[in-house]
DNA sequence: GCCAAAACTCTTGCATGCAAGATGTATGCG
DNA sequence: CGCATACATCTTGCATGCAAGAGTTTTGGC
């Protein structure tokens, strides 16, 4: 294990945010812990299987046990801790039945997004999307896998938020939260990248023509891909061993 | 052994849960805490806007601030409660427009359930779906609405669990808290009640014929008719109590 | 040498104490 | 008489202490 805790990846993500505003030292604990701890688990820092020692990360934290406790217990809700009763949180395992399972749940909701959105976008909504779409582009040339992964999920949040409805958006975020941590686990998609910006492309025509059953389809479609391709890595990594780098 | 002879409606919820077991002493506080303000919160005990003082809770439940601590972050997660940062969480409005969201999202989401239904269900499921069925159709004629509420849940439940899709489950279990407080918040639909009988047989017979396609639709109609009629009453509810036309 | 039981330790679950922010009230000034 | 400010109180946020359950090791017996 890594005994040496001055180049750990854990350290570099504490270092982000310690103290953010000493002014505020109040009421901002646990939100943060639950940021951060929620960041170590979707990124990987933290693998599937990792028992979460309560005092470990007091310490690593420099806050007490309350808020962690409390942090663990929101990201258990999330579904990205399992707790047993008397017994230390577990990071979940990221089994290839359940993303099957999120896939086709992700999907109907990213189509009912779609078909909502066209009621209420607006000219500058379209602008905003279509600069995204225009920084994946960006991204996709300069070969940066990270930057167009957060414009990505800015682009379907966008979309998701045009639908105007709040439990939309409610249960669509504690979906992304998977998803997240699937497209963290399998750092790479081969060919499906370029793929992808077309459906973007085509998801951004249906837009621009208010087409909403066009954009729902459009958008399933482009869903079930890219997760699809998510699904076959991850059963191949989990089948065959661990690919660390390719 | 509790003096509980306090004649307020909360004291009754509170005797259902005292001391399940006596020798499991450890790792329930936390969760029956949960579900006893869950349970007054949807049930309505607990008003909208309802200001919750922690150590009131502390007392009325006879633990300490730290399990109803716990609770009040899960509830807020659950979108029950909303918490400002050094104020007393307040249960959350349920307002028409946040119903009319819900019933899109959940249209889809039992629809979908609806449609991957039929690729697991056996006989002996449809039985019991069946016989949920026909425990409904008992409480109708003897004019039981808790009990048919009760039966109608786990119909739904049931058929929402033949999908055998962990996500849906999970993302349906947290709509349904919210369904379940519209529907008791007016708690008496005139005449939905027969034709929501009727749309349960449609459903039971899709399901035996094993017609995902029909299923799902018949769900989604059904799911839009019943939550529909709580809408128009929430909407009337709120108009007629707070009178705010422009 | 092996198995079992007891004691130890480790970790979580719950209770409680303390400090800071917020609210409500009373008082002083304009 | 009204408003603003300062004080008192309340309430939450965090830290910490204590006990019980689970795992581990050691020791005793066979």
């Amino acid at each position: 294990m890594t005994e040496s805790n001055d180049t750990t990846p854990l350290a570099s993500l504490l270092a982000h945010l310690p103290t953010p505003e000493p002014g505020r030292r109040k009421g901002k604990l646990h939100s943060t812990t639950v940021a951060v701890l929620r960041n170590m688990i979707v990124t990987g820092v933290l693998a599937p299987g990792t028992r979460l020692n309560e005092r470990e990360l007091c310490e690593q934290f420099s806050v007490s046990r309350t808020p962690v406790r409390e942090a663990i217990k929101t990201l258990t809700q999330d579904g990205l801790l399992r707790a047993l009763p008397n017994y230390s949180a577990v990071v979940s395992e990221l089994d290839p039945d359940e993303l099957s399972s999120l896939i086709d749940v992700v999907v109907v909701i990213e189509g009912l997004a779609g078909e909502l959105a066209v009621a209420h976008v607006t000219d500058e909504d379209i602008a905003e999307i279509g600069l995204l779409h225009y920084q994946m582009l960006l991204h996709h040339t300069r070969d940066e896998l990270p930057g167009y992964f957060e414009a990505n999920k800015a682009f379907h949040r966008r979309i998701v938020e045009l639908s105007h409805n709040s439990i939309l958006v409610w249960v669509w975020e504690l979906l992304a939260l998977r998803v997240d941590r699937a497209r963290f686990s399998s750092n790479r998609w081969p060919t499906r990248w370029k793929a992808a910006i077309q459906e973007h492309q085509l998801i951004l025509d249906a837009l621009s023509a208010r087409d909403g059953e066009k954009l729902a389809r459009t958008m399933r479609e482009h869903v079930r891909n890219g997760l699809s391709g998510l699904l076959t890595s991850l059963k191949a990594a989990t089948e065959g061993g661990a690919p660390q780098n390719d």
